[in-house]
DNA sequence: TATGAATGAGCCTTCATTCAT
DNA sequence: CATGAATGAAGGCTCATTCAT
């Protein structure tokens, strides 16, 4: 069963030992494939026996949807957040920018995971939810950027194609950024807002 | 054995043959995913036996190769003419990213393809040929960045900011663009040129 | 796949390997039980390798229900055709035990088997054919004995009770019958009729 | 360890415990198949966690061997008692029959079981001590259609038919009987006893 | 006594690949 | 060239059993 405890002390160990091994699969998995990494090769790197994933997670899909989860449930929070209390709306999308680098960053693999099993995000049965919640993000950006283009004279762009820019440039982040190289998240965000909005003042 | 027939007549018609077993190959990967594809699923689909894939390739990954280097080999060479033909930098990056949003929305399956086994074609010990194309075709285009960079008395850019947003926004068509949308391949890529090196005009 | 080839003669050939895999199977079942025996080991006995089997069958309880199937069905076509052919019903009764002792005893692991994994047949989804079978099977049982009553003053049983008796007794036959044994089916068969009809005229 | 504690006070607890445990289990096995049935279904079924079951019976077998050896021995015993009170041979198989009858009918799940595992019984390591007593009662049987033949003229009966029906009729009961259907326990008997011994005085 | 996390062997099944036809 | 039966390694998953708590 991969249920787990009800007893709250226990419950919580149990929550702590699920996130880690989402989080040690996220990186396997990054690494070498989901279809390539096979349940031992999974359980090895975690500590665990053969059937200890079971304890965790009903199967290793289950195991994969709750790593987008992971991913795409909080900032997508996060963003509203934001949104909620900024007000003007070139400085909510530079702040949605840098909100989603920094989280881009800090997730990378589980963001290489996501990316990697577009195919089954978008068609698989299971996966409702993580769909949902980036279809939502999506209009959440969409909708900042029109909120832009009513503050300017003419909007130097068609949004569709601006949007998906984003989408692009932001998402491919996890697959270059390096910690330790020259720029910083903060640096990368403000250079993705710029090539959007121009020149800052 | 794979390497097909030597006189000539019948070394093209194998040739074709087998481009389009690639072709149809990419079109199911692309919906399906590499892994989840059995060569079963995958030569039914082509109006084949279950052996009958091997008579054009050795193996389930040699395909795999050959479509990516279908998708990546063209471009370079097609790229490289057309630097060779346009002096003027701007007048370069602006042609360079119509050829290239041209070659991914015609080679969309392909490029699904290639970025779902993305960590494959970095880490897989038969890929060097493709990954030494990829690394070329981003040479390039860093080089074209510089060249208009030195047309202008600041650029308003980090380099290494703007090449990885051009990738990333420019690849990631290939899992938006639709044949029958509103905009042209030719409109996006204006977009995306006007995104990296301001207004037109 | 397990639905074979459709070319005449390739069909033929498929049909009578996959007449011969059941039996072998049976005949493992019978002695070792079905979930006690392993597909390894069942491919073994038959001169397979591990996945041969599934080109028989789609999967090791299909093979099961295969099996039951050439059991339940033929007995019900020549009882039907038995009792098209004979008109005395006490006739009827000793043809129709003489019948199923001979086919219980024929097919002794079928029998076994089938026994054993009642609460399989009985509960199973994709059971519905062969319990349909079997009961037809009771059901002409059953009317037949009840023609045997009105050939007589009083029946001397419940009719019920002769029933289950009937199959609780003949079924039985094949967990103690011995090919080499001093009793041949027909003598068998002939003692059964007896305790149901009483001593014959 | 499944011996349990020594002082007597807690010994018939643990005793009484370890019955039912073994009769909620035959219920479970009756239904679903001892080996198709976890131990997880199993002690959730009653009220224990999946480690609970192991404080009762050293091994998931044991508890089989259990619930069959609860079954025949106490049949035998009974047998053996009945034998000695009552002389006259037909009041012997008369009496014998419902004893057995009874039996079967209040151990249903018990019966299912022993049925279903037949060639564990027959060929186990473990079983001898059940395999004895099955043979002892069936011995029991066999001597007392001996007695019954003496006392007629002509047998009317092949004593190894007469005994395997009888074993086969009385058996398959727990198959059939519903505890609220028209017949009770001692008609289902007497009819059985007629068929065996001919219509009643 | 009781729990339930953990184990690890073994299960059924899939599938890339081979080869006789 | 093409077929498709056959292979056998490897996969995901289950489950009887153990043991620290």
């Amino acid at each position: 069963m991969a249920s787990g405890p009800t007893r709250p002390r226990l419950r919580a160990r149990y929550e702590r030992r699920r996130d880690g091994v989402a989080r040690a699969a996220a990186a396997v998995f990054a690494q070498r494939g989901y279809d390539q990494t096979s349940v031992q090769e999974l359980t090895q790197a975690m500590g665990l026996a053969a059937g200890g994933l079971y304890h965790y997670f009903e199967s290793k899909e289950q195991l994969l949807i709750h790593i987008c989860d992971q991913l795409v449930e909080p900032l997508l929070v996060r963003a509203n957040e934001l949104l909620a209390r900024v007000e003007q709306p070139e400085q909510q999308l530079r702040e949605l920018v840098h909100l989603w680098v920094a989280h881009v960053v800090e997730h990378r693999d589980h963001m290489l995971v996501f990316d990697q099993e577009r195919h089954v995000v978008e068609r698989g049965i299971n996966w409702r939810r993580v769909r949902s919640s980036r279809k939502q993000f999506e209009r959440l950006l969409e909708q900042t950027l029109a909120r832009v283009e009513q503050t300017r004279a003419e909007p130097g762009w068609d949004r569709r194609v601006a949007l998906s820019a984003l989408l692009g440039m932001v998402n491919y982040t996890a697959q270059w950024y390096r910690a330790r190289g020259r720029l910083a998240p903060e640096q990368i965000a403000d250079g993705y807002v710029e090539l959007i909005i121009g020149q800052p003042g």
